[in-house]
Formats: structure tokens, sequence, C-alpha cells
DNA sequence: TTTCTTGCAAACTTTTTGCACAGTC
DNA sequence: GACTGTGCAAAAAGTTTGCAAGAAA
């Protein structure tokens, strides 16, 4: 899902049978354009440079539908927060367990790698999810 | 650290400078021995059976400590729970994207793959967490 | 017009904190 | 005896819900 258009977000929603607000399509843009796991705060930070009234409850609502449709995934790192993750490919988070940063991995031998772990387990894979913890170089 | 022994629980404790509580032991005990993700909530309840008075705070307060000298590991699969995996080693969580069931999967194979994976990255690894997304049996 | 979405506030759930007392080493 | 751990209650943090008003199709 990497360098998704208006438009295209604009098709997918209707595909959804999901009513295109300007407050939604916002909130998709920028979760799809983030690189960094912002929880539901950040982004409504940010939606709301645009949108001055939109509350945060409706944030939560919209990331719950877009992670229902498989837009974004929603994960938790640590307690109380989710984060929402729009890279649905197969990749790394490579996790500080000290400050929680997290830094994404990507190589064509992991994917290789990947499909040789899954081709073990029968039934169709709806998606992963790959941490590994690694102090970062600030906390080491 | 499967099948440890009372024992081996205390002598951990006492080289990690903690205080071995009758509360503290029987939590570690029913971690330990758990082979299903609990929550500190199920935690406590069986804990409770053991010693009427323990509180829940001190179930959380000491799964942090277990968390932080690494003899179990909190998760997040879904928001506001934590889970705790007392399994350290390499392993898959098969996790029902409906109704949250978790089944774990474990193999030479993985082990070998899994090794192969983390090769390609420097720096010590601490850890790892691997999710593979998938309906289970009576979700499908 | 019908149906879905928004925004607000309140409720809810889970986890954390402060403190006095108790228990371990 | 020193120090850590426990239990209680209250607070904090994050998320969800109900509902009336508003916007999209």
């Amino acid at each position: 899902m990497a360098k998704i258009t208006e438009n295209e977000i604009i098709d997918f929603l209707k595909a959804k049978k999901l009513k295109v607000t300007p407050q939604r399509l916002t909130i998709c843009k920028v979760v799809l354009s983030s690189d960094n796991h912002p929880t539901a705060e950040q982004i409504y930070e940010i939606v709301k440079k645009e949108h001055k009234a939109i509350s945060l409850a409706t944030v939560y609502k919209n990331l719950a539908i877009l992670d229902e449709i498989g837009m974004v995934r929603e994960i938790h790192f640590n307690s109380n927060t989710s984060r929402y993750d729009p890279k649905m490919s197969v990749h790394i988070n490579i996790v500080c367990p000290k400050c929680h940063y997290i830094q994404d991995y990507e190589s064509d031998n992991l994917k290789k790698d990947w499909k040789k772990i899954i081709s073990e387990i029968d039934g169709e894979i709806k998606g992963q999810r790959i941490d590994i913890y690694k102090l970062c170089n600030n906390c080491k």
C-alpha cells in the first residue's frame, strides 16, 4: 500500500461501501503516508490541523474501520497505546525494549526466508507481524 | 524456560536480588506453567486461590518485574489487555484475527530459518515476537 | 430521503501510583 | 534492622459508547 493516491483511497473506500467524508479521507492520507507507526493521538494531532473540530473518538472509529477493511493494521507494542501500521507487506519491526523506538527492516532475503517459514503452516495466512527486540543506538 | 522447578525459580530470583515472597513465588509458578498467554486478570484469579488477600496491583507489579528480568515477556495482541508469555524461545503465535485465540507453533525448521533471518541484522538481539494472522477452526 | 458519520461527553477497562504496613533477608 | 514487597484505594491513560445533529449518496 505504498504511494497511494487520493483517488485510489476514494475508490478503495467506495468499494468497501464506506462514505467518503473529508475527515475520513484526511485520516487515511495521514496514516498511509506515515512511516513511524503513529498512535491514535498523534494521528489526531495531525488531522486536527485540517479539521479543527474533529474529535479523538472519530479518529478511533475510523482507524477501527480501516483496520477492519485491511487498509492499516492496529498493533500494540506497549500497554495502553495502539499504533497503526500502513505497511501490510513483510517487514521486521526492530523495537528498542527500553524506549520503544521502532525501526522497520525490509529486504528481499527476508521475504524469501519468510515464504519458507509460512510454507510450513497450512491454511490461508491473512498477514503477519514480526518484531525483534534490540537496543537502539541511543539506549545502548 | 520449560519445566522449571520451584528451587530454580528461587535461585533465579535471588540471583536477581529479588526477595522471594510467597506471592511472588506463586505468580512465577503460575505464569511459567501457563501455555495460553494469560492476562494479568487470569493470573490474578489463579493466584488468589492460594493467597486470598492478594491484590491485582501486586500481580501487575510482579509481572512487570518478571518482564524486566527476562523471565516472561509482556505482549499485546488486542487493545487494553497485556498478556504474559513464558516462552522466550523462537515460536510463532498463530493469532485468529476474529476471536483472538492464540495457538503456538514451534519447529526445528522454523528455528533454522529464523537464524538465517536474524543473521542479516547486526547488533545483539534480545528476543523476538512472531505473529501470523490466520482464522481459527471455529471462526472460518 | 435514507443511511452512515461526526462530535461531544460520559463511561469503561486496564494499568499505574502513593503510602502505610508487613515480611524477607 | 534495613530494605523491599504487599495491599488498598485512588488516579491515570487509553479506548469505547450512546446519542443528537449533520453530511454523503
